[in-house]
DNA sequence: CGCCAGGTTGTCG
DNA sequence: CGACAACATGGC
């Protein structure tokens, strides 16, 4: 399967800034995973997105709307870098990162772990969960096991997969998405405000978790989580602006934010004298 | 070893 | 309301 005329688009750059933990990057450059039950790897040549094992059947069912590939990031990034100098930095520092159209339980579920936690380890207990409870598909690629799965389980079945305090979370989640206390199709559609707190019933479900799951499973491109990273960026690189100020495309910002942010520690870091003495040796470099 | 991590909860003032 | 320790684990 060949996509053509890709443009605003790059693999890494969306499948690894921190918003899916489960693509694996392969020797050349491919990334191979699974969503929605399946298998694909997918390569980037030029403009064009190749995916292997996949027909067009599940590249219109899933794909293209797994890489939101039909919303014209070139006119949003344009608006976007309008509003700030450094927003605008960040677009271009990473041009292709889009928004994944996630499943809503796993992205709901992935941010559960990822709380107070750094991203190589949520990446390891991602896929210990889904090596212990996810139906194996080919190699040692799992499917994301189901809330109903999860259900099923007490925390204490979770420990081999180490994610300590938030396996009860993980565990509550999973019940209420499970049982339809909590229905997640509906939450898409809510009001902002009564979406989040609907999510937030869940125990271990703040606002930051409420936010990504709404961004990142439930695309609601308006919702701009805050983080550690985008705590600092906000006080740092945007002091007089606030979240609702970025917009109905805010949680695009806010991605570019992100990976701009962690991939520039230095930006908020105070100027050390070895900090300056380590800047002040890299320009004699060049 | 100590600090920190895509936070949230519970408690105390 | 706001501040703050505790939470389990391990990356760096």
């Amino acid at each position: 399967m060949i996509i053509e005329n890709i443009k605003d688009f790059d693999l890494a750059q969306t499948l690894d800034c921190g918003q899916a933990f489960r693509w694996r990057e392969l020797e050349d450059g491919s990334f191979k995973g699974v969503a929605f039950g399946r298998l694909v790897t997918f390569q980037k040549d030029d403009e064009k997105i190749i995916i292997s094992g996949c027909g067009e059947t599940d590249f219109e069912k899933i794909w293209r709307n797994y890489l939101d590939l039909d919303l014209d990031y070139s006119s949003i990034k344009s608006d976007l870098s309008k509003l700030h100098p450094t927003l605008a930095d960040a677009a271009r520092f990473a041009p292709g990162i889009r928004i994944l159209n996630q499943e809503p339980w796993e992205a709901l579920c992935s941010f559960i772990i990822s709380q107070n936690n750094n991203i190589p380890r949520i990446k390891g207990i991602v896929e210990r969960l889904c090596q212990s409870f996810g139906d194996p598909i080919e190699g040692d690629f799992c499917t994301f096991p189901s809330a109903e799965r999860i259900a099923a389980l007490s925390p204490e079945d979770l420990s081999p997969i180490r994610a300590g305090f938030r396996a009860r979370y993980i565990i509550d989640g999973a019940r209420k998405v499970a049982n339809g206390e909590i229905d997640l199709e509906k939450v898409r559609f809510m009001e902002i405000e009564d979406a989040r707190k609907e999510l937030m019933k869940i125990t271990g479900v703040g606002i930051k978790v409420a936010d990504c799951t709404l961004l990142y499973g439930l695309h609601r491109l308006d919702c701009f989580p805050l983080d550690v990273w985008m705590k600092r960026a906000m006080a740092t690189l945007f002091p007089e602006m606030k979240p609702s100020d970025f917009g109905k495309y805010g949680g695009i910002a806010q991605q570019y934010i992100f990976h701009y942010s962690r991939m520039h520690p230095e930006l908020f870091q105070p100027a050390t004298a070895g900090n300056a003495r380590r800047k002040f040796a890299h320009r004699l470099l060049e």
